[in-house]
RNA sequence: GGAGGGAUGGCUGAGCGGUUGAAAGCACCGGUCUUGAAAACCGGCGAGGGUUAAUAGCCCUUCCAGGGUUCGAAUCCCUGUCCCUCCGCCA
């Protein structure tokens, strides 16, 4: 959520930095909402102190035997007044927070301008696309000998699931125990195992709701439907989990930065994303992720962005998996995100870049949601700035090892860093 | 699932329906003392919001959450959530 008072004091200036990720600020209802809100929260507070004020008068002439049937009568009049004024300050408030909910967060001044994908900005490049003298197979193709099956999953569970079985399985666990081992012991980051269902407060905090309901699941149990406090949401991805950890915390400036990884399954409905990429493992509503999430002091975000990127592209290269980064324009970025970092791996199948890992600085806007904030310099609580990147998405990660790693007749080589977690196994 | 007990400031922990945002202790910050530190003593110390040029004043809100009673609720009533103890069940 960007911050009240800024918004309230700067909305055109506000309004014009929005339009960068394409979103128009509805300026004219904003102000004309704060103005209301400005005289009715004036006006309420002023009767909650009169009526404040009056009962201990009411008290005091009491305990003195005095008469107060006139200072009743008058009391009652400031009651009726003042809860009328209360539930329609309410009521405002209601409305100017849930605008305020749908807004996306400002994006960095670096932060290119554009429309969709299409402008997205590279910032660099890593490796050289290996070159084949043979025609390469797609990983749906080769993964087949090797226990990937796509057949089995969608006779249990419709479209967009896969069951990995033997030794391409084996190769998913490598590839998500490296990433793991490489956050922590490399990287300083704290290994944490968190629930995969969490209640909707946490995903206000991180922002995928109230905008974004229908990309998530949702439980619902029979015998309670109709309590909605028993509801779960499958999480999307770690990084509701990790950021909501710090919650309605202040911690001490000593704590930060807090970098912490954690390699979960990840849900998602696919909705609106009908017949994109409906072949292989590239989008499943079930995918394993090693998600990385930094907690640090306002003054070092930016510097955590670009280490963070480093962090995610330590993985690639140590797989010799060619990439780009890419800075997203406004246009394609996420509604938290100040400024995001796409990471795209070579997928000589589909004989182009293709997103693994997105990092992104979400500066104070998922922290003010959820009010995480830390004691600063001068013993002031203050909001951190949080970040996340995904270090990296497992099954993507698997597709190109498959793909960029295969030979003319159709066996895989297994990267060596991952031959420790392959229990022997050198080629699939 | 059955029976009880509880939820108060960073922590521990008091709190008759009115002067309690809340005792006390610890922690923390400042000062005196000290070569320095500790101890001792003195002082300060929750958070959110409004108004405002203001991080100055003033005001409002806040004692798990949501309702209710009352002129007035941390204190009374209802509902929910979470935690603890005992019994049962169970990976």
């Amino acid at each position: 959520m960007l911050d009240p008072k800024l918004v309230r004091s700067a909305p055109e200036a506000v309004a014009q930095q929005l339009l960068k990720k394409h979103y128009k600020l509805d300026v004219a209802r904003l102000v004309a909402l704060e103005e209301k809100r400005k005289s009715l929260q004036v006006t309420t507070e002023q009767l909650q102190s009169e009526r404040n004020s009056g009962s201990k008068e009411f008290g005091k002439i009491k305990s003195q035997g005095g008469d107060v049937s006139a200072l009743k009568e008058r009391m009652d009049q400031v009651n009726a007044e003042l809860k009328a004024n209360e539930q329609a300050l309410v009521e405002l408030q209601d409305e100017l927070h849930t605008m305020l909910l749908d807004v996306p967060n400002l994006p960095h001044d670096s932060v290119p301008e554009g429309q969709d994908e299409n402008d997205n900005v590279l910032v660099r490049s890593w490796g050289e696309p290996r070159t084949f003298d043979f025609d390469v197979k797609d990983h749906v193709d080769l993964g087949e000998a090797f226990g990937l099956d796509f057949e089995a999953a969608t006779r249990i569970c419709g479209a967009r699931f896969a069951m990995l079985r033997g030794k391409i399985a084996r190769l998913h666990r490598a590839l998500a125990q490296f990433m793991l081992d490489v956050q922590t012991t490399e990287h300083g980051y704290e290994e944490v195992i968190t629930p995969l269902l969490v209640h909707d407060t946490a995903l206000y905090g991180t922002g995928q709701l109230p905008k974004f309901g229908e990309d998530l699941f949702k439980t619902s149990c029979d015998s309670d439907a109709e309590q909605e406090q028993k509801q779960f949401y499958l999480i999307p991805t770690a990084e509701v989990t990790l950021t909501n950890l710090v919650r309605d915390q202040i911690l001490a400036v000593e704590q930060l930065p807090m970098r912490l990884t954690a390699h979960t399954a990840c849900f998602r409905s696919e909705a609106g994303s009908y017949g994109r990429d409906t072949r292989g493992l590239i989008r499943q509503h079930q995918f394993e992720k090693v998600e990385m999430v930094q907690i640090v002091h306002p003054d070092k975000s930016w510097e955590a962005l670009e280490e963070m990127t480093g962090h995610a592209e330590a993985i690639l290269q140590k797989l010799g998996l060619p990439y780009r980064v890419m800075a997203l324009c406004g246009g394609d970025m996420g509604f938290g995100a100040a400024k995001t970092y796409d990471l795209e791996v070579w997928l000589p199948a589909q004989n182009q870049y293709r997103e693994i890992s997105s990092v992104s600085n979400c500066a104070d806007f998922q922290a003010r949601r959820m009010m995480a904030r830390f004691r600063n310099e001068s013993g002031k609580p203050e909001l951190v700035h949080t970040l996340n990147g995904s270090g990296l998405a497992v099954g993507r990660t698997l597709v190109a090892v498959l793909e960029n790693y295969q030979d003319a007749d159709g066996h895989i080589r297994v990267p060596d860093v991952l031959q420790p977690y392959m229990g022997g196994i050198r080629v699939l």
